[in-house]
Parts: C-alpha cells; sequence; structure tokens
DNA sequence: TGGTCAATAACCCGGTCGGGGGATTTCAAG
DNA sequence: CTTGAAATCCCCCGACCGGGTTATTGACCA
C-alpha cells in the first residue's frame, strides 16, 4: 500500500516536483496537482489522497479556507501546510482548521517525504519554532484556570455583596436579599471598591470576573 | 560560545555517554552529570548550564518534580525531557511545567544534538506522535472557548461602547474615546440593554464578559 | 482591659444612570 | 425611490450611585 498524495500550490515548478518526486519514490503515489483551491472538495474527492500538500498563500479561495472545508467533508484526509516563512496567526488557524503539520516551503524533498510518512502514521510534523509556539499556547491554556487568583482580602460578606454585584441588583435589592439596609451595602460596596482599587460597580465586577474572584 | 549541558539520568551509561558526545563536539560544553534529582536546584545552580536533559523516570524525585522546580527558579534554562516510551500524562504534565522539549531515549546522538540546538535556539523539539497529541489538545481547547456564543446582533458600534463600558467607563469619557458625545453613548447603551435584555451597566458587561461577547 | 477589625447603620450631596420622548443624516437594500 | 437600520444628537426627570464622614456592636487578641 502506497501514500496517495495531492498537491494544490500556485507555483507550477512545485507541483512538477513533487510530481516526479512521488512518482520515483516507492511507497508514495501521486494523486495530482492543483493551482487554486477553487474546487478543492471535489478535487479531493475524485483523487481521493491519503496526504494532502496545501500551499497556504494562494490566489482565491485561501489555504486556510481550503483546510476548514477539507477537514469538515473529509476528515481523515491529513493535511500538512506549506508556506516559506514562519507566519503565526495563519499557522494556528491552520491546525485550529485540522492541519496536521506544518512545513516550510524550502524543505528538501527527503524531510517532505519523511514528514509525508509521518503525518500519515498519525504524526504531526512541523518545524521546532512552529511546535515551540504551540506548546507555550497549550501550556498557557492549561494553566489558565487556576491562574494568579490575587487574594485581595474581601471578606465573606464583601464576596457575597460583589456576586450580586455582579447580577446588576441594586443597593436596596442585595440589601434585602441579605437582610440589611441598603445603607450598609453601600458601606460594603465602597470598602471593595478600595481593595479591589476601582471605582464602580461596573468595573469591580469585571475585574472580579476577569480574575475568576467570583462566577 | 557554546551551549553547557546538564544531564539528570539515573544510569551511569547514559550519563558518560552524553559526557563524551558533548565534549568531543565543538559547540557544546559539558556541565555535568547527576544520578537523580534530589538536589536538582542545587546542582543546576552551581553548574549554570544553558539546557538539561532530564529523564522521566527516576528514582526518588521524579523527572516531573524536578521540572517543576527547575522551572519555578531558572525560567530561562531550557528543559528536554527523555523517557523510554510515549507516556501521555507524564508528557503533558512535562510541558505544562515548563518542558521545553521531549525525546525517546532511543534518540541517535546527532538527533540528541540537534534537539540541543533546536531548544537553545528557542524551538520545542519533540517526536512527531508527541507533536500530534499536542496539537490535538491544543485544538479541542482553542476549541472549546467560542461556546454558544449567541448572536445578540449588536452592531460594531454597540460593540465598541459594551467594551469600553466593561472598563467602567462613564458616558462621558466613552463619548471622549470614541468621538461622539455622551447623549449619543447613552442611546447606544440603551439599544444594547434592549438587545441583550438587561437594565444596567453591571449586568450588561457581566452577560458580556461570561458569554465571551468581548474580553 | 484596651485595641483592632468586620459588620452594621445613618446622613449628605453632587453627579451619573435608566427610561421615556423626539430628531437628523447616511447608506444600502428592496 | 422608498424604506429601514445605524449612527448621531438633544431634553427631561426621578432614581440610583460614589465618596465623604461618623457611630455602634461584638469578636478576637494581646
Amino acid at each position: 500500500m502506497s501514500i496517495k498524495v495531492c498537491v494544490f500550490d500556485d507555483h507550477r515548478r512545485v507541483r512538477d516536483a513533487m510530481s516526479a518526486l512521488l512518482k520515483g519514490t516507492p511507497g508514495f503515489e501521486w494523486g495530482g496537482g492543483f493551482p487554486n483551491a477553487e474546487n478543492v472538495v471535489k478535487d479531493v474527492e475524485k483523487a481521493d489522497p491519503d496526504v494532502v500538500l496545501m500551499d497556504i498563500e494562494m490566489p482565491g479561495l485561501s489555504g486556510i479556507d481550503a483546510v476548514k472545508m477539507l477537514h469538515a467533508k473529509f476528515p481523515d484526509v491529513r493535511i500538512i501546510m506549506q508556506t516559506s516563512f514562519d507566519e503565526d496567526r495563519k499557522i494556528f488557524y491552520s491546525i485550529c482548521y485540522g492541519a496536521n503539520g506544518y512545513l516550510l516551503k524550502n524543505t528538501p524533498p527527503h524531510q517532505v517525504l519523511e514528514a509525508i510518512k509521518e503525518v500519515y502514521e498519525g504524526g504531526a510534523p512541523m518545524t521546532p519554532s512552529i511546535a515551540r509556539r504551540v506548546v507555550e499556547l497549550f501550556r498557557s491554556a492549561a494553566m489558565e484556570k487556576p491562574m494568579a487568583e490575587k487574594d485581595y482580602q474581601l471578606s465573606d460578606r464583601e464576596f457575597e455583596v460583589l456576586q450580586l454585584l455582579a447580577k446588576g441588583k441594586s443597593y436596596k435589592l442585595i440589601g434585602e436579599a441579605l437582610f440589611i439596609s441598603a445603607e450598609t451595602v453601600h458601606s460594603h460596596v465602597k470598602k471593595i471598591y478600595d481593595k479591589l482599587q476601582v471605582a464602580s460597580k461596573t468595573e469591580a465586577v469585571a475585574k472580579a470576573l476577569q480574575e475568576n474572584l467570583i462566577s
């Protein structure tokens, strides 16, 4: 069983080179080359490849949109993105939308073949700098939950008041909910502002929500 | 300037091999080998290496805990984890706690050197299967955020106003920020309340933050 | 026993907000 | 060309908020 590969790239030279490379290497099969992604779904449906090499920069439909559609329609087809420079945002979008790997365009032929094999076997070939970015985002995402959680030394009562403020309740309603006078609520609120270093209900609630003081 | 490398591994053979390899290769420097991580902080403080190779499985203090402490104390030291098989959980923890790369133990010497150089230059060397797992977790984590995201049909201008409301600004200040009159802000706010089904700045901001309408 | 602190409460006052009107301009879609 | 939605501006008014100050109670601690 050989790995069938399609190539989407607006440069004829690239397509021809890949065609020659794949046809000349046992274990690989040429699934066709396309200069744009306008008909990416139809093209892939017809060729039924195992792996798609997709240029991230193409005239017309961008490689990113192509990945999005492709992954939605054919989740089993593995996709490797190719571009000439590390462009953060695009790569992240590609990966999020379903690309499995990422190669620089000047990657030598034998490494391209290796990457194709890797991605076919379930790996995620990518340059170290991309890997780094992904790891760091991943880390910050994972660490996000139990974040800093600064301690503003709010008392229990103050947390109760804060929670009700976030519900949009007025001093009077909070007072009724907690069985205290509205003026007392006023006092608590003033202390809260002092501790959180803010000057309005809105700021207090925004800060409290963003820093997970309340839910 | 050569890259100074420390090795933590309970197998003498591994340490000796790395010592010989590093000493025999220009551009690299041997920072010392340690059979366990009991004194990892002191050891690293003394040796002051650029890169640490850390066995994930060691008697006594585990490589993971070592990474945790090391990264907390010396955030600039790059860490590559080494183990004999892909063990998901441990790798993820290592990465979360601050490891920068991940190698299988049977990795050939020249690739180890390459990985050290990569990690030193800011990359994140790892096996394709790890990369794959990381990418997939990353993808699912990234997709998780834009939850429900109900559509309240807010106009662009209304989003701008909402964003500034969340900063605690008054109508007057919002007006100045957007170069419109405070009365116009008032109008926008009234429409926002209508669309979000709320009746105060606080409620609006709480809802917007909780449903990721704004950041 | 005196001091500190959280919780409660009250008063004042100027400024802001929320809700109700109405009005104009602009621009794109029908 | 008409219709409509968005954005802009204005007025009014009562209610609420924010900031200042002061005071009492009960716990806890030294």
